[in-house]
DNA sequence: TGTCGTTTACTGGCCTGACCAGTAACCCGG
DNA sequence: CCGGGTTACTGGTCAGGCCAGTAAACGACA
């Protein structure tokens, strides 16, 4: 026989989770109104603090959306990812997070959306792709422009054609993390040019591959392209930590 | 010139702001404590109601523990997975998210937590996957017990061993969601048996794999194993889909 | 009849002030 | 030096009130 723990449960913690039971069972869906907060502390049998401090962590959770003055009371919101994302980034933040497994992390993600996209794209998507490719080029007149948030929107096309909204979301999440890495770190003219080269030349070829649906090969050139973005600063440790992940996708280090 | 869209900002959130802010820039660290809601109340120049709002969302977010009574404040929580696994269990179970996507999704964090896991793995944490994939045989004789939970444990070794936290915490979430799946779905007891055989079968070779460094096999026979698992109950399209994927790990569909 | 401003009845945001149960440091008697 | 009671706090919750904002209902005017 065991015992479970008791523990003592806030009343606001009750109403965040009836409020979430009754979503998930579709008593609420996205779009419908809850009742209003003066409403609620009559249902629930509570002060109006205590019905307002469970909005409030419903509301960070992104589960609500409220406005004051609406008559109509607070909207249950479609799921965003704007949660995770901030927690995935303080994750991304974190020390105990290092670089490679960061990049490890990336390298997988793109890798296989590069993978699906060639087999999965519509030829909107394509087109789009190819677009967002024809932009990193332009970058070489563009001094001003941020480097790492345009080649980021290039893979978040690939990442959208993947048609897995799994990998397309944890994907634009690690890629806005690294983007914004990239853009802070970025200073030198003459690397940023070379790099704007590179890329702009990486992408023609990624583009090319998704286009003729040769899966493995967009894997190689995605991941490579990646892993050379950052070779420099890598140490002989980190190298050796990513060698096994950039051989599964046959690319070059 | 762009105008920027006038965000209003309520008192709460400033709170929150300059709390995550003292945080990030390390005036406070995990384990300090933030003054008393009455402290802040003062500090602020808001009322309490506003200061509590406030805590509730730092609270829920994970970056700040209270308890009542305690005279020493609130303290700041060290960083936890919490909040990110519920957002990314939200995703999974979304219904937009399909059954494709999900187990593509699966089959990605699994397969590359089994290729680093063969390289990077200490001692320990190989006894550790050893005998958790024992568990999974011993499940013959114990008709009570969830095999999907206990498949995910096995699973969960691994995905620690590949020293990637962000693997692994994606990896838990989805594998969580998948085994409760499975254990839901799982009724006739000869189905079970033989699924316990063969999952039991491919963990040994799984582990020997893992062992012997065997990178690339050790990935093949992870997502083998689960692709085959649910191999039954996908259509032709499904199948179409995860073809190019499990093709990539060079695994048997 | 249809349009457009005004009213009105609400909404959420915030404040004040209060009581309670719990905690841990402090202090004092042994 | 030690242990138990005291005390000064903590967070949890409540009641009641004011304000600015919103949108729907309304009414006047064309």
């Amino acid at each position: 026989m065991s015992f479970t723990p008791v523990q003592k449960i806030n009343a606001y913690e009750i109403i965040v989770d009836q409020v979430e039971q009754a979503i998930s069972d579709g008593t609420y869906g996205a779009g419908d109104r809850l009742p209003s907060e003066r409403q609620l502390m009559a249902d629930f049998g509570v002060s109006r603090a205590t019905v307002r401090e469970a909005m409030r962590v419903l509301q960070a959770t992104g589960v609500i959306e409220s406005r004051p003055g609406d008559p109509r009371g607070p909207v249950v919101t479609a799921f965003s990812p704007r949660v995770l994302e901030k927690s995935m980034a303080k994750l991304a933040q974190l020390d105990s997070v290092s670089r490679v497994e960061l990049l490890q992390f990336r390298l997988l993600l793109e890798g296989h959306a590069s993978l699906l996209a060639a087999t999965e794209r519509t030829d909107d998507e394509l087109a789009e792709i190819a677009r967002r490719g024809e932009d990193i080029a332009d970058l070489a007149d563009q001094p001003d422009v941020r480097f790492g948030e345009r080649v980021n929107r290039f893979h978040q096309a690939i990442r959208r054609a993947s048609h897995n909204q799994m990998l397309e979301i944890c994907g634009n999440v690690v890629g806005g993390v690294m983007a914004e890495m990239i853009d802070r770190r970025l200073t030198s003219e003459t690397d940023r040019s070379s790099r704007v080269r590179t890329s702009a030349h990486d992408a023609r070829a990624l583009v090319a591959a998704i286009r003729d649906g040769r899966a493995q090969e967009a894997a190689a050139i995605s991941t490579g392209n990646i892993y050379r973005y950052y070779a420099d600063d890598l140490s002989s440790e980190e190298t050796r930590r990513l060698a096994t992940m950039m051989e599964s996708y046959g690319a070059q280090m």
